[in-house]
DNA sequence: TTGAAATATGTCAAATTTGACATACATTTG
DNA sequence: CAAATGTATGTCAAATTTGACATATTTCAA
């Protein structure tokens, strides 16, 4: 079940960390990986690239980019930030859409 | 050879994407690992604690807590994102840190 | 609508990363 | 100087992540 739905279905979720119990430290490192995923699927929309063509940039496959833009657990930050550079975006934006 | 030999020995390498001539988001990435890396270290020297110390509080070992301080390309940047927020660094600390 | 393009989700073998270990090297302390 | 403590480096089986693929679902123009 989405968060979406819960709040669709009368649930308050603030944040992620409360929603799933993690630590602060589990926190923060999702919270990271959900900023990287928003951050991507925005570049990747502004510059109006598909799922495809982003996987062929990088040498993945669309199945993993949409996994990437969904903060899925199988996917590293690594390939995000990888992702995120193959866009074109420098370390200044990047850090910029963490900050 | 180290950067730090090659320099002793009169080289001058200004910067890691030269010295190594990757593409500009290879750079990005590997010198955004770099700045990870020494962020990590600089903190937990700054707590005084010991790789062996920091290695048990992230459920790992000496030997890798070490290869990320040496930014080697065996380890992941998700691995240093935990070890940080395992420090106690903030999101916003973080992000400083690579700014 | 309807059909085509884009995206989401599940699965899996292959590739990469992991913690653990051994051991070499470095730094500090007595 | 030792010896103790801390760090570096190499190796490896186990665990995780990967691209690829199939297929379901969504989006959107005709």
């Amino acid at each position: 079940m989405q968060r979406k739905n819960l709040e669709a279905n009368g649930w308050k979720v603030s944040d992620t960390a409360e929603f799933l119990n993690l630590s602060p430290e589990e926190a923060a490192y999702v919270e990271l990986k959900l900023a990287l995923s928003k951050a991507l699927q925005e570049l990747r929309k502004s510059k109006k690239i598909t799922q495809v063509d982003l996987a062929k940039r990088i040498k993945s496959s669309q199945s993993r980019v949409a996994k990437m833009e969904a903060a899925d657990n199988s996917v590293t930050v690594d390939l995000m930030l990888r992702s995120l550079f193959a866009l074109g975006a420098s370390r200044k934006k990047v850090v910029g859409m963490l900050g």
